[in-house]
DNA sequence: AAAGGTCGCAACCGCGGGAAT
DNA sequence: AATTCCCGCGGTTGCGACCTT
């Protein structure tokens, strides 16, 4: 059964908000905050459905918005999480205080899309991350959509370098032209063997890796700035296991204005 | 000055995921 | 376990403002 969109209810006013309705939804989250957004413009009375209230508020009237145009710094910002993390506004607009994922997706159609079309260049992320690629052993091309952040962030760091272990041990065929090589891709494509079973999911071969490399990372749990530190090579697969430790990566890029590099020993 | 085209922004829509039942 | 509900997200649209001819 499909559920009929909210606002299809008899009664219920779209289009622009007027003053008086921003008044009263200010009023009431004021009086009473927004814990149930259907039941509020009943409650409030305001003959708006529950989406188009909670969309004016985070997008409008909520009082911590900043407003007004972008500054070059916010928009360099912008461009360099667009190149880590695609459309995800949302995750975007949290690193930006006070702009909201609308207002940024607007920015990027509007602006900064034709900025990076016209100076491809410009962004120096993308010279560093290049420079990164070139540097290491090998750019990770795998794509899993249902792990996206990850793996978009870790097309920078790219270089995803399996140990010489791991290559020797695991009996792969290599299509490269360099046969130390191996991507991360080439690995859970690899060839099985008899006594191995195949799994046609992805993920599993994907979390197998991970959780078989994150045994051999001394992860600090309580300071993972703690981590970079910690590699016992850098031959080693790491692969940031929780929002935490993706935004510690994060962060270090976005302070550094490129990515940090692998630690040697 | 007027008509048509383009831009920018606010708002809507449909979908997916997680929580609740 | 299945269904329903609600929220949040990203893509898209509508329309007023501005620009060009």
């Amino acid at each position: 059964m499909v559920r009929a969109p909210c606002c299809e209810k008899m009664g219920m006013k779209k289009g622009p908000w007027t003053p008086e309705e921003d008044q009263v939804l200010i009023d009431y989250i004021q009086r009473y905050g927004h814990g149930n957004w259907r039941a509020l413009p009943k409650q409030a009375g305001l003959l708006r459905c529950g989406k188009s209230c909670r969309l004016r508020w985070i997008n409008y009237l909520r009082p911590d918005l900043k407003r007004g145009n972008f500054s070059k710094e916010e928009e360099d910002t912008i461009i360099r999480l667009h190149e880590v993390l695609g459309n995800r506004w949302s995750a975007i607009a949290a690193r930006l205080p006070g702009r909201t994922d609308n207002e940024i997706k607007n920015v990027w159609h509007t602006h900064l899309k034709k900025r990076v079309k016209q100076n491809p260049a410009t962004p120096d992320t993308i010279r560093q991350s290049m420079k990164i690629d070139e540097c290491n052993e090998h750019v990770e091309i795998d794509s899993n959509p249902l792990k996206l952040s990850t793996h978009q962030l870790f097309q920078r760091p790219g270089c995803i370098p399996l140990s010489p272990q791991q290559q020797s041990s695991s009996d792969l065929s290599s299509s490269g032209t360099d046969s130390s090589i191996v991507t991360t891709s080439e690995y859970l494509n690899r060839p099985m063997k008899d006594d191995q079973s195949v799994d046609d999911d992805e993920n599993v071969w994907w979390e197998e890796l991970s959780a078989e490399k994150q045994a051999n990372l001394e992860y600090s749990e309580a300071n993972p700035a703690d981590t970079q530190l910690q590699f016992p090579s850098s031959s080693l697969v790491y692969r940031p296991h929780n929002d935490e430790s993706m935004d510690f990566w994060l962060n270090l890029y976005m302070e550094a204005g490129e990515w940090p590099e692998l630690p040697e020993l």
